[in-house]
RNA sequence: GCCGGUGUGGUGGAAUGGCAGACACUACGGACUUAAAAUCCGUUGUCCGAAAGGACGUGCGGGUUCGACCCCCGCCACCGGCACCA
């Protein structure tokens, strides 16, 4: 019979707003667990069927933890600051921080219907000026390191948020957010020194255990690569500085590319007899969009510089120079020596351009094509690296390079420095002011936090400055060095900065003297167990690191890292599999699902929709199969079992439920574990279970479908609280049946099935299989040359005719 | 182009060297019902066959093995990430 879940999940939820059983205790003596899931963004549209996809899979293993008597932290917050909700308030005429008070109410509010065991007590927002306090205070203690610094330089600008954007935010050449084209603009922002940490965020994820395509992701992002800085002398008399991972083949350079953007340009100006023609080379490059110089990235276009050239160092030849936008300014020192034989970009632009190709690595034909896979090989026209082969010429090369004193060995990373400025008006102030006499002064950590002021209008202006420029009042105030007049900083922060440290928080959410405390703060960290999605591990992922390491370095937190453990859950497509947008009018609404099904249904589903690490679609067919599930479980409890023990009958479906159940929740492999708990009541319905077999499975089923089971407990007239009991534990010995169904297999082939006792001798084995009909017609006249066993699982017969 | 992943019934998916398709959805049949829904029981990879039975079957082509969805080599398709990174 269907079971009234809208009375039981109202009760139960009642009933954990006064018991607190998610409450987590700071220093108790049971072991600790933090589990973590990725917090929130508000959104007014509220919560999404995708939302309680992760949640429900960490909400399970806290549960299980609290049953295998761990004192858990699996807390909740919001990450409120942002975009969307401050193009809302202007949209609405209202204030951001009354749409996010709203949203966070809405949200808070489904989160508790779906049944979750956060505690509630340590909720975190984001945009709460006693959180974004130590926001700013971390800046403040990056300022005084000197990790954080401003500085212009060419960034990239939506031209629709009319914002400049992180690195990790512009996606193909659009803005991540909008999708609006991205263009390069000369401004003076913010920046955080992320790359003096490139080669300890790489090292260190040998001591997490994240899954691996987020290390190996991780690892691209950030870019490492081994070379040399050559330095090439000019007719200018200037020095032209160049990075290589192939200093081996510089007996192969037959000419020079810089970036448009190259500082030496403005100073070479003057003598340069094409110099009309380079500034417009130069012109047409900057108003590229970051799209349009991918997509066209397949004809090269350059100009030479006419009136300079370079020395080759090994060989003394002058080679010509050219700029060209393939060479990338902010990669190593945005300049390159080109190598045409063994470089394909290099060799299309010679091709282009009509310069000679020398090749110096042996194996391929460089007048068809660069040879690329020219990592083994054996140099060829190079002088004093003639015969070696590829790894000793590179060593020999840096050798020579250091003693000429023209060059040095060299690690460069892709990464870039972090752009910390927004814009934006719904964001942390970033706390410093800038002094005509003394510079930029941070503001006094005693003053912290500065407040977001009331403006009249959050409209971005069409000048690149932030609206709380227009805030005259704000703007104004003393230098805190010198007392004299000076301004605020008018840029906010990225939505990064306060999802970047949030976990730290939670350890002691209240705490008005420092982020929190390092009681707390020893007790709990790392998180044991982070679980997020894989569009996060370039940007939060990366950015949290580094936060983590950097408080690392001052003594704030105990710990290297921050989580222990990472995993990635899939995506929830729609109907079919494609993507759910308003657009297509395929999104799921979690209230419906609650309201049609209840909240126990829903988490059973979005856990039983498939492979949780892959892409599942929504089918609303399919849940109805679970809510049928947790109806059948509901029958059997409503037809009151008897006898308190496990019943000889299900035992051994009892411990083989308990050990796949157990594993897998451990594994992720929600699905099977539910398949499991399936079979067992499937089985129940077939023979009668006992109260005792009741008792285990609702323990089992207990954190997938709390509300229901704890019904149920109640019901069955079993002490407590169903979430409190001791996890079940299975006996190995008890797993195993009396006896097996072997396959019979003649040369390899199926012919049919034998049941034996479990781990009977082979030769029982082989005679049972033997007398197996079907085999023992398909042996007529043959003679067995082989058997093959595999204990309790099969018997291969091996056989040939007769002669 | 580079890196990573995936490819299995009508559908979602199980099985990481040992009976392919667990579990569930759909569909069909039966019981209950005045009837329907719900529920319970059963069937459900494809092809041939009345049946017994047989043949085929995990993207494609090879290989290793007594035995391959699983391991190896070579392709194809799709998904995700990165992309002129010197």
């Amino acid at each position: 019979m269907a079971y009234d879940f809208e009375r039981i999940e109202k009760k139960w939820q009642g009933i954990w707003e006064q018991e607190k059983p998610y409450a987590a205790k700071t220093g108790d003596d049971r072991p600790k667990w933090y589990g973590l899931i990725e917090f929130p963004y508000p959104s007014g549209q509220g919560l999404h069927v995708g939302h309680p996809r992760p949640y429900t899979a960490m909400d399970i293993i806290a549960r299980k933890r609290r049953m295998q008597g761990y004192n858990v932290l699996f807390p909740i917050g919001y990450d409120a600051f942002g975009l969307p909700t401050e193009n809302y308030a202007i949209k609405n005429h209202m204030h951001p921080h009354d749409v996010t008070r709203r949203n966070v109410a809405n949200f808070t509010s489904q989160l508790k219907m779906l049944g979750f065991g956060f505690d509630w007590d340590r909720m975190v927002d984001t945009t709460d000026p006693t959180y974004y306090k130590w926001t700013q205070w971390i800046f403040l203690q990056m300022w005084k390191k000197g990790l954080a610094y401003k500085a212009t330089m060419p960034v990239n600008w939506c031209t629709s948020c009319k914002c400049v954007l992180a690195n990790e935010e512009v996606v193909e050449g659009v803005c991540e957010r909008c999708g609006s084209p991205v263009i390069q603009k000369e401004k003076s922002q913010w920046m955080l020194r992320i790359t003096a940490y490139a080669q300890r965020l790489i090292d260190d994820l040998d001591e997490v255990d994240y899954i691996e395509r987020v290390k190996i992701q991780q690892r691209n992002w950030i870019g490492r690569s081994e070379g040399a800085e050559v330095d090439f002398d000019t007719t200018a008399g200037d020095k032209m500085r160049i990075f290589t991972t192939r200093c081996d083949t510089l007996f192969g350079v037959t000419y020079m590319v810089m970036s448009p953007e190259h500082a030496l340009l403005t100073k070479w100006m003057p003598m340069l007899k094409n110099a009309d023609a380079v500034k417009a080379y130069q012109d047409a490059a900057a108003h590229k969009s970051e799209l349009e110089r991918t997509e066209l990235s397949k004809e090269k276009t350059g100009v030479r510089l006419e009136g300079v050239a370079a020395i080759n160092p090994v060989n003394g030849q002058e080679i010509p120079i050219f700029i060209s936008d393939y060479v990338l300014a902010t990669y190593g020192t945005g300049a390159i020596m080109a190598v045409p034989g063994h470089d394909s970009r290099d060799w299309d632009f010679a091709r282009a351009f009509d310069l000679p190709i020398i090749e110096v690595v042996k194996g391929g034909n460089v007048d068809e094509a660069a040879y690329t896979d020219c990592e083994t090989g054996e140099l060829v026209n190079s002088g004093f690296l003639n015969g070696l082969p590829v790894e000793e010429a590179k060593e020999k090369m840096i050798a020579w390079l250091e003693e000429k004193g023209v060059g040095e060995r060299k690690v460069n990373y892709k990464l870039r420095d972090w752009v910390f400025s927004r814009q934006r008006y719904w964001g942390e102030p970033i706390p410093m002011v800038n002094c005509p006499k003394c510079g930029w002064v941070p503001v006094p950590e005693e003053e912290l936090p500065v407040l977001l002021p009331e403006v009249e209008s959050y409209e971005p202006t069409d000048t690149g400055e932030s609206p709380l420029s227009k805030m005259t009042d704000w703007v104004r105030c003393k230098c805190p060095k010198c007392g004299g007049e000076a301004q605020r900083e008018t840029d906010t922060m990225p939505q990064w900065a306060g999802s970047s440290w949030y976990f730290l928080r939670y350890t002691d959410p209240h705490n008005a003297d420092a982020l929190a405390s390092p009681e707390a703060l020893k007790y709990w960290t790392p998180v044991d167990w982070y679980n997020g999605g894989m569009e996060h591990t370039t940007l939060h992922l990366l950015y949290s690191r580094f936060w983590h390491k950097f408080l690392y370095d001052i003594g704030v937190v105990p710990t290297k890292e921050p989580y222990a453990k990472r995993t990635s859950h899939g995506m929830i497509l729609g109907e079919g599999g494609v993507k759910m947008s308003k657009s297509r009018g395929n999104v799921v609404n979690p209230n419906d699902v609650v309201a049609k099904y209840g909240a126990d249904t829903l988490r059973l589903y979005t856990m039983f929709i498939g492979d949780f690490e892959k892409a599942a679609a929504w089918s609303d067919e399919a849940v109805k199969g679970c809510k049928k599930f947790l109806d059948r479980v509901w029958a059997l409890a409503e037809a009151g079992p008897t006898g308190d023990e496990v019943s000889p009958a299900h035992e051994t479906a009892v411990h083989q439920t308990i050990k796949k159940v157990s594993q897998d929740i451990e594994e992720m492999k929600f699905n099977t574990a539910i398949a499991a708990m399936m079979t067992l009541v499937n089985d129940f319905y077939k023979t009668k279970p006992s109260l005792g077999d009741m008792e285990v499975l609702l323990k089992l089923l207990s954190p997938f479908a709390p509300h229901v089971v704890e019904e149920m407990w109640e019901m069955l007239g079993f002490e407590g609280r169903a979430m409190a009991q001791k996890w079940p534990e299975y006996d190995e010995a008890k797993t195993v049946e009396q006896m097996k169904e072997l396959a019979v297999q003649v040369n390899g082939k199926l012919k049919g099935t034998v049941t034996v006792p479990t781990g009977c001798p082979d030769q029982v084995a082989v005679a049972a299989a033997m007398a197996e009909p079907k085999a023992a017609r398909a042996m007529e006249g043959m003679d067995v040359v082989k058997t093959i066993v595999v204990k309790d699982r099969l018997v291969n017969l091996i056989v040939k005719p007769k002669k």
